[in-house]
DNA sequence: TAGATTGTTAATCGATTAACAATC
DNA sequence: TAGATTGTTAATCGATTAACAATC
């Protein structure tokens, strides 16, 4: 007898991070193919043009619904709206970065943020020179002006791209201004109240882990093979 | 009665996946710490500004070895060389970069990489135009000559920074050219061999994980809090 | 009906963390 | 000796995956 638990709203099974991250690329995916003009698609190939487990991809799936067909596949177009739908892309996120040096300006140049969603609002840099300089169709504001920009906003996501020395403090701002999302680039752990979401992605950590993993060849027993 | 296991040198444990990417930012932290002064720490303070748990800290450090002293803590400057041993940066690591546009000339630019162990020893570009472009004390050449400049490299980790419709090829470059460490920061799935290890670093799909979070907050059930 | 493939259960595996004996 | 803190065990938790009933 299952009972109560499924009535409760509260335990509606949450999706995981892991899987979170998952739908993300398979969605990347999912649109190749639709360029290709297919239109349905089995978790076997999918799964394999994603670099994951068969078993896994539709259990990730089943997290957002179940809409394959049993015997046939999944409609691509519908896996598409659903997997967007369950990520939040059909509504635009507003994207506010802080630091403009060689990264932000990658960052601000990247065209993957508006094919996903995202609308670049805001750049920002405490260096008075940078000030003014046009990115795109953004132009470098002052740090002082991010309080006005992040209230005009909706719920931007704050990104940080300064120099380690300036990320705390960069981070302070943003949650000061109302942001509750951060990306953080700096090789810095920021000290944040709870209630605020941090990811963070180090370049040099990464290259250790490769390093070590190389390293570590043969060493190994049996991995579970992160491909691609 | 542990017997024949321990003996088997194959049975060693390996550090797992997870640890690695942490005992980095230990490692980071434990530099700072040094940098002001300190000498000792204990598990508590140090995981505290890691922003993890004590337990979990104390068994990462426990695959590298046992080090601390009961009762008193870790010295700083033993804990740093044993982790900087452990996660091979006591060598110098080669770089390749593939891709010079804005995030090949971030990453070129990034003092983080000398700063831990890593030397940039190759720019490469298929656009002529780029060609001969010097960035910090490198010169960008053409991606023909890759296989020369790793040849040349001590086992260099290459790092695929190029728009996605080229990292494919990129990849098979680099793989041609004997490398068998990728960093990829296109948004694109590689299709490597088995024994190549490929980390992906994806910004947008960075983004949609703290979207999707943003979007569901107050439905989570008690979960994990990433902090920082 | 036979063949295929999903959706889900249950088993496995690995990672996190509480707890505490060891020991400074 | 009393207090503190490590190193490690064992319990918990969550994520992966094999397996298969459901069903097109």
């Amino acid at each position: 007898v299952p009972a109560a638990e499924s009535i409760n709203p509260a335990a509606r099974r949450s999706v995981p991070e892991a899987t979170v991250g998952r739908l993300a690329i398979y969605l990347r995916v999912i649109e190749e193919y639709l360029r290709d003009g297919d239109e349905v698609i089995s978790s076997a190939e999918l799964a394999t043009s994603c670099g994951v487990n068969p078993a896994k991809l539709r259990k990730d799936v089943s997290f957002v619904g179940s809409f394959g067909t049993r015997g046939v596949g999944y409609d691509l177009a519908v896996l598409r709206d659903r997997l967007a739908d369950a990520l939040g892309l059909t509504e635009t996120r507003d994207v506010v970065i802080v630091g403009v040096g060689n990264l932000g300006h990658a960052l601000a140049g990247y065209g993957g943020l508006a094919a996903r969603g995202f609308r670049l609002v805001g750049l920002f840099d405490a260096d008075q020179r940078r000030i003014g300089e046009r990115i795109g169709h953004v132009v470098v504001q002052p740090i002082e002006d991010l309080p006005r920009v992040v209230a005009a906003a909706t719920a931007p996501i704050g990104v940080i791209a300064t120099p380690a020395t300036g990320a705390q403090s960069a981070a302070q701002r943003l949650i000061d201004a109302g942001v509750t999302s951060i990306l953080n680039f700096a090789s810095t752990i920021l000290d944040v109240p709870d209630e605020i979401e941090v990811r963070k992605v180090d370049l040099a950590s990464e290259l250790q882990i490769l390093s070590f993993r190389e390293r570590n060849r043969g060493e190994r027993i049996a991995d579970g093979g992160t491909a691609s």
